[in-house]
DNA sequence: CTGTTAGCGCGTTCAT
DNA sequence: ATGAACGCGCTAACAG
């Protein structure tokens, strides 16, 4: 791939290949007149040491392997940037893998960074089983998960406590005197929907009023399951007054379904997001949401990740807060 | 990094590590007894190659490096799936660079990228200059850029046709009767930039009109840059009665801005876009727009790459079509 | 059909 | 202060 290599530096220099190797990183053991004298060809030469060469011998990448689910919602490219702002100081660089998803796709990216192209991996993905992450773990690969909470030796996390964001959520609606709260949902499998479900479940039971599965729904996170539940949900007889939704872009979703079937939002249907993307305070009218310090659990995923290549575990909840816009009123 | 390496498994089989190696490639010249038996072991002891030695052989890495401007604008979502789901259909991953605008980093990632670690690179950045994308590809790395016009015997290009674009969206408001249009466009010294213009000037030539580079200001291609440009134009005495922004975050500024002065849309202003985001039909009210086939670009940028691997080299550019919705009506 | 040898490009001994 | 030799893990080329 590379044109110029080590030994063609060193030729040039009359000297040896190690003797280069040396000069150019920097190692004591030679003196300055020759590494200068190096530094000076290897420049004129453009040369740049080969990548695959150096990583096989030095046992480290400065890499570390980022896997998402889903680039096209916007809470993942927060926290990318949060991630890759903080890697980039300490001279790493991020590599993205993005599983639409797929649960095919995580495990095919998990097996590829596992296999020695990165030093360790922040997973923020829910298909993959915490017993695949824990065999990786167990390899000697550091990894850090974020939104799940897995207790293992080897495992650090960084999460926003769902549960927390689910209670405030359903409070916030409970208070504007709804009773009837919708919840569309996430995957069912996913811990991140299971936990914000708690989050409900609990404000519910704390307002006294009765918890009914049928206003529950799981689904697939995107725009879409929004727009195809709320159309469910807002032709029944019945229908609930609020509703609240596992991201935003699923609420998104909701209200595009609540225009065309002509009911007003807030003053007959209530909504609450998740996430607080950037999105969500310019939709007509903007989203009532909980907020998710994205950049800031990108940032500290490698924080941790660091840290446990280190040796040293650390794991830690941040607190989701209530974003009140103009999607609720009172009832 | 990675527990047992293909010696301990040859060990394991009583045979030699090559014959593991035949076996588990698929490679010919290994009796069907012998590979069944060492593809068992090498399941047994879950054994996967070591992806750094691996590559230091074979010379290819089975990766496309994606270098992108801005991860948090949806239009380069949009495009990472394309190319994604393209790529790994041949059974190749994709590894993002962001560069966050930038140049620093535009170049740190072309570094990396050049050093080894990808078969092939799809740059969709503007800041990088030709020189240095030209320098890399007589390196012998294959380069398709995106949305740049960069004819060279080593790269190929895939871009929507920015001066057709520039030319439709004003050519729309000078229909609906506008002669004094704002554009707010991107970075100066980007060659997407100076294509609108072209278009936006020859639309302009066509009506009669004058052109004023007044009415013309060159950004940061964020949303900040639209609201602030827009709050400037909108305030002085003479202002224009339609704007037309680089792209559609930047119009999302622009439509904030004329919320918080009292300004209506489209009754006092029109507002044309720039890529047709998913977030562009949910704004309020839904913008009107100039549509990139963002998916079809990173796709065929991936497909031109795999060309560009077998020494044939092929560009396109692919048109860009007016989204109408209600941002824009007669003055 | 299988084993041996060599080499990808470096950094790291261990000598000198 | 510098050079020679070795090895990272794998596959390709050559032998048998």
């Amino acid at each position: 791939m590379r044109r110029v290599n080590i030994q063609e530096v060193a030729k040039e220099a009359g000297v040896s290949p190690s003797t280069v190797s040396r000069a150019l990183n920097g190692f004591p053991g030679i003196s300055e007149k020759t590494r200068e004298r190096i530094v000076e060809i290897a420049r004129k030469l453009n040369y740049r040491p080969n990548y695959r060469g150096q990583i096989l011998t030095t046992q480290s990448t400065k890499n570390i392997g980022l896997l998402i689910t889903d680039i096209a919602n916007p809470f993942f490219p927060e926290l990318v940037m949060g991630a890759e702002e903080y890697a980039s100081k300490s001279g790493y660089t991020v590599l993205l893998g993005n599983t639409s998803e797929s649960e095919e796709k995580e495990t095919n990216y998990l097996d590829f960074f596992s296999r020695g192209p990165v030093d360790g991996i922040i997973i923020s993905a829910s298909r993959v089983s915490n017993e695949h992450i824990i065999m990786l773990a167990e390899e000697g690969l550091p990894i850090v998960v974020i939104n799940r909470i897995l207790e293992h030796p080897k495992i650090s996390y960084v999460s926003t406590d769902m549960e927390k964001g689910g209670y405030l959520a359903t409070m916030h609606l409970l208070r504007l005197g709804h009773s009837k709260i919708a919840f569309i949902n996430g995957p069912k499998h996913s811990e991140v929907s299971q936990r914000r479900l708690e989050g409900y479940k609990k404000a519910l039971k704390e307002a006294g009023i009765d918890y009914n599965s049928d206003l529950i729904s799981f689904n697939v996170p995107v725009s879409e399951s929004g727009y195809k539940e709320a159309i469910k949900l807002l032709c029944t007889g019945e229908a609930p007054t609020a509703i609240f939704t596992y991201n935003d872009v699923m609420a998104f979703g909701v209200i595009k379904a609540a225009k065309e079937l002509g009911i007003k939002i807030p003053e007959e249907l209530s909504v609450v997001g998740f996430d607080d993307i950037f999105f969500s305070s310019f939709t007509d009218p903007p989203l009532t949401t909980i907020k998710q310090f994205k950049e800031e659990l990108g940032r500290m995923a490698v924080e941790l990740l660091f840290k446990l290549m280190e040796g040293e575990r650390e794991s830690l909840l941040i607190e989701p807060e209530l974003i009140i816009r103009n999607t609720t009123s009172r009832r």
